[in-house]
Formats: C-alpha cells, structure tokens, sequence
DNA sequence: CCAGGAATATGATTTATATCATTGCCTCCA
DNA sequence: TGGAGGCAATGATATAAATCATATTCCTGG
C-alpha cells in the first residue's frame, strides 16, 4: 500500500497534495490490471472514471464502420486519461485498450470531484493534461494531412520517441506492430512493412527486441519535414 | 451597446448571467471588424484572448513547413475559440484566420478571469467547450485517416452541413474555395475539383452562390462511409 | 469599366500506395 | 509435438491521386 502512495505522489499532478488528502486518494484510488488487448473502457460508456498507467501502455482507439481500427495515441506509464470525459461529463470519445500487460490505477468520478474540491490545484491541472491532449490532437492531425505515407512515419516514430524516452529521445520502448505503426498514420500494413525495412535498411532506425532506436534522428527529421 | 449586451445574453455561456456581472462582460468585451485573409492571433501568440464570432467565419490554421495550409476547424457565428489557450494559460497552437468580412468580440484574459471567479459556470461552460473541441478533433482524425479523399470530401461536407445549418443539415452556408476544401481534406487544389464536380453532376450536391447545399444527404453519407 | 489575379476547369502523365497473393517464421498452447 | 494463428516479408498488379500544363471564367480593386 506504501507503494502506491508513493506512486501516486510522484505524479506531477499530486505532488502537492497535503499528506491527508494522498492518503484519501490512495485509499480511494482502485488499481486493476489488463491483459494484451482488454479494453479498460469503451467509446461511448459512461464517463465515471478517471485513469493513471501505472505500468505498460494503453492505445486510445476508435473503429471505423468497416472495421478498421484508428489508434489515436498511446499512453505511457505515469499518463493519465480520461479527464477529458470527467471534465466534461460526456461520454468516452474513444476505446482504450492495454498493450501487452497493464496495471492501471482508476479514480471514480465521485472520488475525483472530492479530491478536486479539498485540491483546486488538481482540477487546473486536469484541464491542463486535457490542453495537452487537445494540442497532441492537433499535431497529430497535421502528421495525418501529410500525404506521403514515409513523412506521416518519419514524423510519427519522432513524436513516440520524444513522449517515451526521457534520455535523448531517440529510443521507442514500446512494442509496436507493423499493424499498429499502419493505424497510427492511417495506412495499410504492407507499406508500413516496406517502409520500416527501407528505413532499416538505410540504418536510419533499428528494431529492436524492446522497441525501436533511431540511430539518426536527423534524417529522419529530413523525411517527416522538420518537425521541432 | 444594448445590441452587443443582448448578443452575448443570447450565447449559451453567458445566458444565465446575473445583470451586473452581463453589464460587465458587456463593457469588457471589445469588438473588432477583420477584412478576408485578416488574422485574429497568431499561432504561437501568448494566450492573451477569449475570442467570440459576431458574425461571419474564421478559420483555424497551421502552416507546415512548406507553406502548406492545414485548416484545422471552421467557426461559424456564436462560437467561441480561444478558450484552449486561456485556460491552460499556453501559446495558441494555431492561427486564426478571418474568411470574408468578420465581427469578432474579444475579451482580455484578465476580464475572463474576473468573469469566471464572478460566475463560475463560465468557467464550466469554456471546459465544456474545449471539450467539444476536442471531440471535434478526434472526429477530424478519423476523417484525415480515411484515404480515399472522395471519402474525406464526403464525411467533411457532412459535418460542415451539420454544424452550419440549422434546419436539417443539408446547407453549408459558407464561402468556401476549393482551395479551402483541400486543405481541410489533405489533398490537392486539382483533386477537390474533380471531385466536387463529379458530386455536382451525379446530383449529389449543388453550388450555389452562397454556399454548397447537400441534395442527396443519403448518396453522400453512402461515400462518407455512415456517418453518424 | 478595364486589368490582372484568383478561382475553376480539364487533360496528360507519373508515381505512390492500395490491393491481391504467397511464403516463411515464430510462439503459444492443446 | 505439431498445428494454428499472428506477424513480417516480398512480389505483381491495379488504381487513385499527385504533378505538370494550360485554358477559361470570375471577381475585385483601381
């Protein structure tokens, strides 16, 4: 139990928290774990919780009327998600779906709303996660208007490694598919498949067993178009 | 100055405001006239106004490094825009761009502090709206993922319709280029007019002077691919 | 009312990528 | 241990859409 406490206050979002209200919201806070593919919530339920990754990945997904899935981003471990639907109190905009292994703490709606009142700092700070989203949102669609297929990739493999390696940002831990790389930016699997080999190939980036490492991030940079 | 006053009383966020604090509002609120092409802010500019269209349209844009424009969203009167960067207190992420003739009010963050601690539904109403926004967004998404642009064109003349017509959905009441379509779908000047023609002689839409108006709803939701 | 720039239109050509088809590899599990 | 299914890889082909090249029409500002 210590633990999670200690998790919970290592989050930027409740690392002011006057001890009695982390105890509350470690208290409060009920932690669930997920298998490859278990969905944690899906699009259209309703908007009762909010979500801390305590370890491994989550994909927010959406599905298209023939089946085709979207993936609209990938959660890291110390993510939150769903404040936009607490905030907002409308239903969830989309699925969310583990990757691999997950444990995920889940804050109810009423348990978030009593920590927001006894810690106004933690509202602001949910609308700002929201703000970020919504800017992640609009980078992401301007990764998605590009037309060629290996500028949408190159730009895409930047952002991950940016979001999800604090040390150069030139390495993905995440164990992405082929099939994932092609939801991501909209594509299909087998010109994913090429263009990840031509990019091998081209020493460019590297797979590894744990993720993908960019070995030149500026030629990379170079295809998806000068992304700052 | 009684007409701005009942302006703002008609939007949904400010309506249920109590006189004095309206009368407020009224006399912080500044309108500015902008010509065709004008921008309001800047992406990048500090987040220093709340933004309401009077009347005509503006458009949210962001340029790529080429000089490609992307048209995030198009506002129509009675919306609110700006509302991202007041409450998360962080640079605009996109340009605001006038189309044609418009009356914008604008309301300086410090005014929209004042009126948010007076009346706090303000407050919940501009949550609501970066929320809707967002929402907006991730439908934008699945739109831009799509790739056939007949698709694109299709899903994107539909929530245009939605969003600008009040009385069955089926009117863009907008000045729209071709040009502008491109860019709202991700594709080229060229593509959007081959399309649209085919749309106009297969008798699906029609181009009038002031604007496109949707004949065959049905046709078009069929190559949008069901839009809800 | 005219001139010139923007918007629309349409054709020819090229190219990127979707689509279809097949194969091999690996891992999970019965 | 031996499928069965998921994933990666690769080739062949079809096709949508980008690109290049001109016209033509339509406004709008001077």
């Amino acid at each position: 139990m210590i633990v999670k406490r200690d998790f919970l206050k290592s989050l930027p979002i409740f690392s002011a928290l006057p001890d009695p209200i982390l105890d509350k919201l470690t208290d409060r806070a009920e932690e669930f774990t997920y298998k490859n593919g278990e969905y944690i919530f899906y699009e259209g339920d309703p908007p009762d919780w909010l979500c801390i990754i305590r370890e491994g990945n989550v994909k927010a997904v959406k599905y298209l009327e023939d089946g085709k899935e979207i993936i609209l981003h990938v959660f890291m471990p110390g993510d939150i998600f769903g404040e936009l639907a607490i905030l907002d109190r409308r239903p969830y905009p989309a699925s969310a779906q583990s990757m691999g292994h997950t444990k995920i703490l889940k804050l109810h709606y009423t348990h978030c709303r009593e920590i927001c009142e006894d810690a106004p700092e933690v509202r602001t700070r949910l609308i700002q996660s929201m703000g970020e989203k919504q800017r992640g949102f609009v980078d992401r669609l301007e990764t998605a208007m590009t037309t060629r297929v290996e500028k949408r990739i190159a730009h895409m493999l930047l952002k991950l490694a940016g979001a999800s390696d604090s040390k150069g940002g030139t390495n993905i831990n995440l164990h992405l598919t082929r099939k994932d790389i092609a939801n991501m930016v909209g594509t299909t699997i087998e010109t994913t498949i090429r263009i990840m080999s031509r990019l091998q190939k081209e020493g460019i980036i590297e797979g590894t067993k744990e993720g993908i490492t960019i070995l030149r991030p500026d030629l990379l940079r170079e295809k998806g178009g000068e992304y700052e």
